[in-house]
DNA sequence: TCTAATAAATGAATGCCGTTCATTTAGTGG
DNA sequence: CCACTAAATGAACGGCATTCATTTATTAGA
């Protein structure tokens, strides 16, 4: 419930993370009791969240490491976060503002979708850990979050899309790509049916002959399995959308 | 590492839960040591997990809340499963077995998928804490899983899809599916911009427009936001995979 | 300017969680 | 018949998020 002065998170929030930076080894114990100046800031704990997320991946970033990392008291985080779902939250609405919404207001709707796609679903496939959250965070927590969609809704607007069905296509657009993003993270022999093969004649065929490397990736779609997947769903999902438009 | 004899998983698993039921106060101390009959087997584990999670939620299921549910010690369930990931796989390939299949086979192509979808997304929309699990499981340790792709490759072939489509195809409706399901269990008022309003005009009109009650839930479309995002996006899949059809 | 309230840190403690291990007992194969 | 293995108990472990009492510094108000 405790809230700091620079709270206003939509601010470019100046000073990042402050003078001694994190890592080094030397840095003497801190006394109890308030410093002088303040060590923690929301800023900071999600920088340090996301180079610890980098560095050991979601299974690394526990309380007390992202204390250590900040080279603080794992108690002192709670001054400034409620909670490790909090900190969440924090490094989820940085991450939105990743998403490539330039396509918007310059060329064409279909255009725009897909550079908003692709780089949405990029961005989240190396942070599944974080879509749970999303799929359930109220946007008046999430500054970044609400500034992408006001972009994106305005972006479908001005391509002509009924008011009313601006929301339930961008939802749907979402959810592929949420799904889409785990899709990426799959081994690649996810599809293996290994001993019970020949029990599944339909399905083993199926894998097989859409293994077959397809080495030329015209246009947007790329070479894994999955980018076909996606590429194909999204072209599917645009059109059936942009029919839609006045 | 350890194997039960009763392992092979695709068999109807004849004693499910056996004898003494799980919650009945009474039961005396069980002594240490091997008991004349077998306490746990897999299929039993399956069914107290999925009461657990009916009754508590995925929050609810611990291993040591398992083994209460099961009269039994924690460490017990290690005899039968190798981790909790384990048991949260026996639980996933079961409710595949719910998800309806029944379309293919019988009539359209499109009223296939729609029956398959809708309920696949259904059986997950309850079940978002598996998703990550089922994105990632290799469909050798999942016989009901294996089954469910085997029935619906099959549909797609006989539908006339090119074999080296399906598998895209499949993998791009599961993605949409899975993110849909998340969408479900979102808060209805997930969009309220709150405070913010009125510097993201776009979104705020686009929000409120499309929250709208539509009364009249024509077809398979039902009334909640969630199922109206689900049915255009669905309807724009199948027409833009219908159309490769040889 | 003094002072009470508040903010921001430490450090100790809590309770829960998944998992491991030694031990005990009961069936099973050679 | 006997060694081995399977299946249970119960104690223990380390890690986790979180809370609380305490200390110190800053800030607001009389």
């Amino acid at each position: 419930m405790l809230e700091t002065t620079n709270e206003r998170a939509g601010m470019p929030a100046v000073s990042a993370t402050q003078g001694r930076p994190s890592g080094s080894a030397g840095t003497q114990r801190r006394k109890a009791g308030r410093p002088a100046a303040a060590v923690l800031d929301k800023a900071g704990i999600t920088a340090a969240a996301l180079e610890l997320i980098n560095r050991k991946g979601y299974d690394g970033l526990t309380m007390a490491a992202l204390a250590k990392e900040l080279d603080v008291a794992p108690s002192a985080l709670y001054n400034h976060v409620a909670s490790k779902q909090d900190v969440l939250l924090l490094v989820e609405d940085h991450l939105m503002s990743l998403v490539d919404v330039s396509g918007f207001g310059s060329g064409a709707w279909e255009d725009a979708v897909r550079t908003w796609a692709w780089s949405y679903r990029d961005v989240f496939a190396a942070h599944t850990p974080l879509i749970p959250v999303i799929a359930v965070l109220p946007v008046t927590d999430a500054p970044q979050t609400l500034a992408m969609y006001e972009t994106v809704s305005k972006g479908f607007a001005d391509a002509g899309f009924p008011q009313e069905h601006i929301i339930p296509a961008v939802v749907a657009l979402e959810s592929f790509i949420f799904g889409s993003a785990y899709d990426v993270t799959a081994p690649e022999d996810i599809f293996e049916s290994g001993s019970m093969a020949e029990s599944t004649p339909y399905f083993t065929a199926a894998v097989r002959s859409s293994a077959s490397r397809q080495d030329a990736p015209a246009g947007q779609e790329r070479g894994r399995p999955a980018d076909t997947a996606f590429h194909r769903g999204l072209e599917a999902l645009i059109a059936g959308f942009g029919a839609i438009r006045k």
